[in-house]
DNA sequence: CTGTTTTAATTCAGCTGTCAAAATAAATTT
DNA sequence: AAATTTATTTTGACAGCTGAATTAAAACAG
């Protein structure tokens, strides 16, 4: 039963960003641009540790370090932590920060965030941007977009031109490949060409992915991901997402849809859900879910409380204060969670499975009863137990998420002919 | 609405097997590999061609083609199909038949069934013995397998010095990378270090996977997953088993352990299944579950049929005969069936979807029907419809996959100092 | 303070795998 | 028989990497 909940702050974390991988099938990218990629995931690392890593020889590593400080990519940073060891002391490489600069951006129902991040990882400035909390049309969020952008980019004080890539991530099914989206509870279009789109109305590379990968990407470059091979992330907000990675990648499903296992049925001829149809897990265990329970359940007094944020936080509060209704209600989705939890596991058997979003807050809902459930319903596996972790993100997060989106996008314009 | 259900000889398929893989991000094995590979793939191929499918230089592919021919792995066929086009006319080649030898095994409850297989994937040889179907020790199963194997290699007129490698498939839980049976319905035993036993008993490298695995390795190999990127294997026998390829290549998920499709849960509290738990895909779709309300359902008089395949059969010819009760029985596993199906569909959103397995013919269970309902469980995807097909395989498909996963763990030891 | 030791980084000659271009081979067409 | 066409081989050349030797920069020992 290992539960951790952790409020992790992303201001003084530890140097580098980027998956720490071990060297294991590499093959196939530019050695130059595994040392850079290297480099930015250690943040300080001499040349005799790059060649160390990387299992090359110092003299390649000598070479491709000098072509990327030629092309200014990195930098020869002074070794602040004086070595006590005897011999030449080894001189620490990183990424210049100023080499180039990436946007994310989360765009959801009520508030877009946006970050923009260094060539480094490190988040050099942010804005977000309040807005009407109801579908509207792709032109409409894409004129956002662009206002929050800018904001941005004020606040920086640089141009869209500085920009080499935004990463941009909604809720919904997105084609990530094929820059798609397909269907968005945000807009009242479907199946419109949004990479294009927005790098037409951005003038700028763009990369799009679906807010559970985002999270994911979010944990794969800068949270516990970072040095895990194989992990899941479940999300539960509007919806119930889910963001796989095998080996170090995020897995995008055989499409390039995320996998909607918020639409996997838990139950024959269930609960209706916002899809249509009926005993989704989302239908159980995501807000609207509980919200329409809650106005069930509470004395009237409370019904006539229409925001369903509000909603929700009446309903939890009730809960801890002993109401039996709202307990019931929270049981129950619990249960649905541990359920869904657990075909996640018997499908993919990750070693980790982390619990992301704002909402992981209600911890009552993520209490140990679930874990145990969910190990209940595992099948036996003999092999090390599972550990699910519940990160309590806010929106930052997500366009951390988006920044590695469009980092990882750029990955190889960097190593040629400059980023 | 795209049912087919075949029933292919393998006797006259095309020629060559392997994985048909378009030049995408193959990087990783030596340019000398893939020569073999393409060949094997091709069964026939010229210099020309296969410097045109690989996209390198004809200068490198006559140097490797030179190796392989000299390392005796490749011969020069004279080419049968008298080109009728001008120009020096190309000369094929193909994989010597003889360059090495692998047997795939598939065992199970009843009998266990082998196949020789040349390095051109021709098989050879068959073998198969019955056993009692009970429980029983490893020690037991692998005396059985010696046995086929020997009976095997006597009708080749080989020696067990003479294979390569064998691969070897059960139901249950098989980690493939650490060779390890975690757990099988076949043995009383649980946790044994299968490779390594099976390897000191014979004196051959062996490679070990789980039986769903070995039915998709068959499709990728030498069925309809040849020139598929990406598609989905689900057996129904005494359990539900699932096997995926992603881009060309089986996935057996962040363990090595398939993917147990069969114990997700698809109703809480429901159906009791096999493993304990409740509430299992397969608590309602497997042979078991069908039987076990046969015989509720079917007259007395036939009720004390004690073998469960007589009863499954004689399920089903009530149900064709139009036993009410008989047919709410299949109808029932239909709807789950379905339902297990879309689900597959929400996480991987394959193009397509094989069903494959001996019980396949009682395609009553597998109609028009179900696939409607499938499709009416599934998120609406803007794109390519699913495409489910119905492959009713017996033993020997099975044993083909075997042989595959034989000839997939040899690849790199081909390629390099001799087979 | 000078020489020794230790570790880091660079230089350099050489190996390997691949390619482009030219040459050669083997057929058909004229 | 010569021209044409297509397949294969030969022939340098080059890119990417390596091992071994060399140089650089520090600590340590007397």
């Amino acid at each position: 039963m290992n539960v951790e909940i952790s409020q992790p702050d992303l201001r003084d974390r530890p140097a580098g960003c980027g998956p720490i991988r071990p060297e294991t099938d590499v093959s196939g990218q530019s050695l130059r641009y595994r040392v850079f990629e290297c480099v930015r995931s250690a943040g300080q690392i001499s040349r005799i540790d790059l060649a160390k890593q990387l299992k090359v020889s110092p003299a390649s590593i000598t070479a491709l370090v000098g072509e990327l400080l030629d092309l200014g990519l990195l930098r020869e940073s002074s070794d602040t932590r004086r070595s006590a060891t005897r011999g030449r002391p080894p001189v620490a490489l990183s990424v210049q920060p100023d080499a180039g600069y990436v946007v994310g951006i989360k765009l959801s129902r009520a508030h877009h965030t946006a970050l923009l991040v260094d060539a480094a990882g490190r988040p050099r400035a942010q804005a977000s941007l309040a807005c009407q909390p109801r579908r509207r049309s792709l032109q409409q969020v894409l004129d956002e977009t662009g206002e929050v952008l800018d904001a941005l980019l004020k606040e920086a004080g640089l141009a869209r031109a500085d920009v080499a890539c935004i990463g941009l991530g909604m809720p919904g099914m997105i084609d990530h490949a094929a820059g798609q989206m397909v269907w968005s509870p945000l807009l009242t279009e479907t199946d419109r060409p949004l990479r294009r789109l927005a790098e037409d109305a951005f003038g700028v590379p763009v990369a799009v992915d679906n807010d559970a990968n985002l999270v994911t990407l979010a944990e794969l470059w800068f949270g516990k991901g970072r040095a895990m091979a194989d992990f899941a992330v479940v999300t539960i907000e509007q919806g119930v997402g889910m963001g796989l990675v095998i080996n170090h990648r995020l897995y995008r499903g055989a499409g390039s849809l995320g996998m909607e296992i918020g639409h996997t049925k838990v139950q024959m001829d269930g609960a209706l859900c916002q899809c249509g149809q009926r005993g989704c897990l989302e239908a159980y265990i995501a807000d609207y879910a509980l919200v329409r329970e809650a106005s069930t359940a509470l004395d009237p007094a409370n019904s006539d409380v229409t925001a369903p944020d509000v909603m929700l936080q009446k309903l939890f509060e009730q809960a801890k204060a002993g109401n039996e209704a709202a307990r019931v209600i929270f049981r129950r989705a619990g249960r649905f969670l541990a359920l869904g939890l657990a075909n996640v596991v018997n499908l993919f058997d990750p070693p980790l499975i982390i619990l992301a979003g704002e909402r992981m807050q209600y911890d009552y809902l993520y209490a140990d009863e679930v874990l145990r459930e969910m190990h209940e319903l595992t099948l036996n596996r003999v092999t090390t137990p599972q550990k699910v972790e519940t990160h309590a993100w806010g929106d930052l997060m997500w366009a951390h998420g988006a920044a590695a989106l469009a980092l990882s996008e750029i990955a190889d314009a960097m190593a040629e002919g400059r980023g």
